[in-house]
DNA sequence: ATGAAAGCGCTAACAC
DNA sequence: GTGTTAGCGCTTTCAT
């Protein structure tokens, strides 16, 4: 009905209440003097701010407590692009984010800047539009977290080494994933095992491929470093890693690929030469993304609770706002290995 | 280094630049008296800014202007639910949305409650938090665009009925993506085709449906009301759908459902009693989404651009909060056919 | 060309 | 129990 009308102030309340605004706070807000109300009083500051459907003003309360209830989210990607929330990972993360802060009663707001240096970026962070900022997957050569955390800014962070910077943070256990594909091949009757990496500059690579070659060896097999192959975990670059695998003249009978895009591009590149998954090479992916079981043959990957990592990490960075103390140590949660068609026993040609 | 230490302010930049702070204001907003400050002055207030790496409070800045430079946004969903992040054409508009406010300098804040009413979550977009709310395929049923409205809240919106409340808004052209797909099948021989739309209550399933009638008409054929079935655009039900549809006595040879999701779910019902696709039933999707090309058969399907229609709604909404003024009628965007393997000449049998 | 002063809407000391 | 006062950091008239 009535257009543009301006949005009442805790004014109006205690005007319409009869009271002083700072009564009228008091009683909104429940603080300390909450009691020392009469109860007439508090009643009379509810029902006037019901009346007009008051709500507080978000930029005055954050100015005079310097708290906003907003936290920001920052993805680990550079500037200018915006692909990130198309990724089914960070749409995964994000919906734990969206979830644990809307539990809180907290607002997500993203920085649609993107990232590009510690001396140019971090100081935006400190606009006073969100209490903290949650950092998901940036890679190890930015100085995004050293360059926040140095300006003072509370933190969080999702998949990368935050350890030493003292940042609370939550991930996979890439450990535990890496071992229960190796154990899964293995157990087919592998023993010619490829692995293709993404970035190098993901925390994820430098870990998965430490714990390939960990479980590798535990398994009493020499890993070969002419199998190490790397991409970009977009799937870009995944053909030519495949073809520079199957053109050796020892070639693996299975791909370990450290992502389900990776996957995807091994899938789309074998089947174009008319290399028969799993007959020929079995294939593992990572994430279990929506369209690793819809793909043919359906892929065998290595689910995340992408949600869980995303709440966990969302609730530490509450925390961290409340002035709690987490251990360094990331959170790690439990993969599990989803067996489907692109593994198979190895064949004895 | 230094933790913890509180963001400089317009003082400690005046301060710096031994200025008053108004003068500093002045300088660094670029705003109207701009010229009136000497060359001296303006490059001491820029540079003492620079040393400090100042960036303004937010919310101060907003109180005292009563604009945010940020937007909120809301996507048409039930309180609680958070799947819209996972959701690929919500991904997709999402990504045109942080471009395009990116690029207008605006954060973007995800209102993470979810709408309840008009009365209980209208109020709530008065924060002062956003400029202005853009608001995402919502429900006919929900009350969300009129409470919006009602309050005077600047909007604009996608996919959806905002005309009648003169709010501007962005969609793809479904009657064409409508054509495209019926014309097709007509081309490859169908007559008996088969409609599946999503929840009653989506604009596109009134859209789609009209447009789906209209079209078999002008091609001459008289549209059969018993073809047409209904699901969940999440493909909840497609498959009861399909099973109805294909167990008729006089079945069709063709089936257009109203999204990838839900043909998605009839490849899946159709491969699991062994109907074949395309040979023996042509199946077309909508939206495009990354999975439509990596499933077996790939399907064919109407790509509408997600990414420009965010971002026009994004501008649209930028430029309402401007006072700018547009057309009600919605913005259309053109659809384009993505013929794959899912659809073939209708089988002589 | 620059500074002083008021106020955005709210919270939090402190008086009464 | 309740009201008064003084900011939070910034913008914006209005003087000078």
């Amino acid at each position: 009905m009535t257009s543009h009308n301006k949005p009442p102030t805790l004014q109006d309340v205690a005007r319409d209440a009869g009271v002083s605004c700072n009564t009228a706070s008091v009683v909104l807000n429940g603080s300390r003097s909450n009691t020392r109300v009469s109860e007439a009083t508090r009643e009379r500051v509810i029902r006037a701010a019901a009346n007009l459907s008051y709500v507080p003003n978000a930029m005055a309360r954050g100015l005079a407590q310097k708290r906003t209830q907003a936290i920001g989210i920052l993805f680990g990607v550079a500037a200018g692009s915006t692909d990130y929330v198309t990724n089914p990972y960070m749409t995964g993360i994000l919906q734990g984010v969206l979830e644990a802060a809307g539990d809180a009663g907290h607002c997500v707001t993203i920085y649609t800047q993107g990232w590009v240096s510690a001396k140019v970026s971090a100081p935006l962070f400190r606009d006073g539009r969100t209490d903290g900022v949650l950092v998901i997957a940036p890679p190890a050569t930015a100085d995004i977290l050293s360059g926040l955390s140095a300006l003072g800014i509370p933190l969080a962070a999702v998949a990368c080494e935050a350890e030493v910077l003292n940042i609370p943070s939550a991930d996979v256990d890439n450990r535990a994933g890496v071992e229960l594909v190796v154990r899964h091949l293995i157990h087919l009757g592998h023993s010619r095992i490829a692995l293709i990496t993404g970035e190098a500059d993901m925390s994820s690579t430098a870990l998965r491929t430490d714990a390939f070659t960990s479980a590798m060896r535990d398994a009493g097999l020499q890993p070969d470093r002419q199998l190490y192959a790397r991409c970009n975990y977009s799937g870009e670059g995944a053909e030519r890693a495949f073809l520079s695998l199957w053109n050796m003249q020892d070639r693996p009978t299975a791909i370990f690929a450290c992502n389900d895009a990776i996957a995807a591009g091994v899938a789309r590149a074998a089947r174009s030469i008319g290399a028969a998954i799993p007959d020929e090479l079995s294939l593992v992916g990572f994430d279990d993304v929506p369209t690793a079981s819809m793909v043919t043959p359906s892929l065998t990957t290595v689910r995340q609770p992408l949600q869980m990592i995303g709440a966990e990490a969302t609730q530490m960075l509450l925390g961290r706002i409340a002035g709690e103390v987490y251990p360094a140590t990331p959170r790690l949660f439990s993969p599990a290995l989803i067996v489907r068609e692109s593994t198979g026993k190895v064949c004895s040609r």
